[in-house]
DNA sequence: TATAATTAACTTGTATTCAAGTACACAAGA
DNA sequence: TCTTGTGTACTTGAATACAAGTTAATTATA
């Protein structure tokens, strides 16, 4: 039996072992190996080697010498940390946006909504893209106050938050209370509201906190360090 | 000859290499190669790559795959987020500190700016040790708020920030300005004037680029892009 | 039975070799 | 003079073999 991977360059194997992190294909916490990867991508250890080395500066995986390689736990102090900034720095980002509104960023966002609120009408839906137009839905203010860089250097910091949020809308299926969310945000930001801004921004941004505490001390515990 | 490193472990080639080139002595844009430092740190060529991935993968180093490997030049755009970021966040952060102060920390503030006022008496002194001292003063404020994981984020974040810092301080010789800035900023702490600090960080954050700004466009161009 | 030593089967780390691609100097030809 | 081809010396990428360390089961011993 052959791989179902062939031909498969030194980025490709990084990328794919970094999504199937990212979806929680490999849970927080489970033992990888290089040669287990290396059977499963068909190459030499080598390549295997930079990838998890790649990973493990990303803070994806923890390499034990000689020990063996394991997916991070996800580190709740750490994501609150994330949560703090990513409020700060979004709300100064809306009430800049709020000072110089346009047209057709809220027709954006309108157009957004729309997407998200089609998609969650139907029966069966990938969950990756949900969080797509959650993503896409948080740029478009940042995008057009400019910030599109300071938004990539946020992004890159989602190590452990990304698999949070993916864990919150897996185990809570929470996308209509998420799309509300979206909603009332954007009648503030149409609104002009400031005060509205950073109420909705805070409860929204710190909303999946809220939805899975419980878990994180019962059925999620084994995925979080302590 | 012997090359003058024995016995170096894979973690501390890694650290060898990113300490000069976040102290300039390797400079932005430099060619390197994995035979050079082979030689030089007198191992084989596999820890050296092991390095040189974890060094690309925080954008330290540039891999072109048969080409040869540089160290990155700065970004100035990138540059500029991260000082809004910074900006932002702790603005934030002091005023928060400011509205439950107490006089310990006052305390190591003053502490850490004789430090400083001590370091620049001394005629030739290490421009590492004044570098670490800036930091901590910022530092002191966030620990105070405890946010301190906020700041191992923020800090994370300084690829080309923490050269760009380094810079302005090897090219300008900006230590008087640097130390009076942070004075006039514990002033406005202790005075609980949050218009101040706001006004203080500010100008304080940006300050390195106002001093450099003439230069880039001059001799330092060939560090950075475009 | 309980404990300690041994062994075998795993890890990842390193060195080495070869493969594949790039860059540049240099010479042949128009 | 300019262009083109070629060879050489470089680069990083990948595969492989072995080294060194960990773990856990098994065996020998008290």
């Amino acid at each position: 039996m052959t791989s179902q991977f062939q031909n498969l360059s030194n980025k490709d194997v990084y990328q794919c072992i970094k999504d199937d992190i990212l979806t929680l294909k490999l849970e927080p916490g489970q033992y990888i190996s290089e040669n287990e990867f290396s059977k499963k991508y068909n190459v030499s250890r080598t390549p295997i080697k930079s990838a998890f080395l790649r990973l493990m500066s990303e803070k994806f995986i923890e390499i034990l010498p000689q020990r063996g390689t394991y997916v991070t736990l996800l580190d709740l102090e750490y994501i609150k940390e994330i949560i703090y900034m990513r409020t700060v720095l979004e709300t100064e980002v809306i009430l800049t946006a709020i000072d110089c509104l346009e047209d057709k960023v809220l027709d954006k966002l309108e157009d957004n909504l729309k997407q998200q609120e089609e998609l969650i009408g139907i029966d069966t839906f990938e969950i990756e893209d949900f969080y797509k137009l959650d993503s896409e839905f948080h740029f478009i203010l940042f995008d057009f106050v400019k910030r599109t860089k300071l938004w990539e250097i946020i992004q890159e910091f989602q190590v452990y938050y990304t698999r949070f949020r993916m864990l919150d809308i897996v185990a809570t299926g929470s996308f209509e209370k998420l799309y509300l969310e979206h909603f009332t945000l954007y009648q503030c930001v149409k609104a002009k509201d400031k005060e509205g801004v950073k109420e909705q921004l805070c409860s929204h941004l710190h909303g999946n906190l809220d939805r899975l505490s419980g878990k994180i001390d019962n059925e999620l515990k084994k995925y979080f360090i302590n």
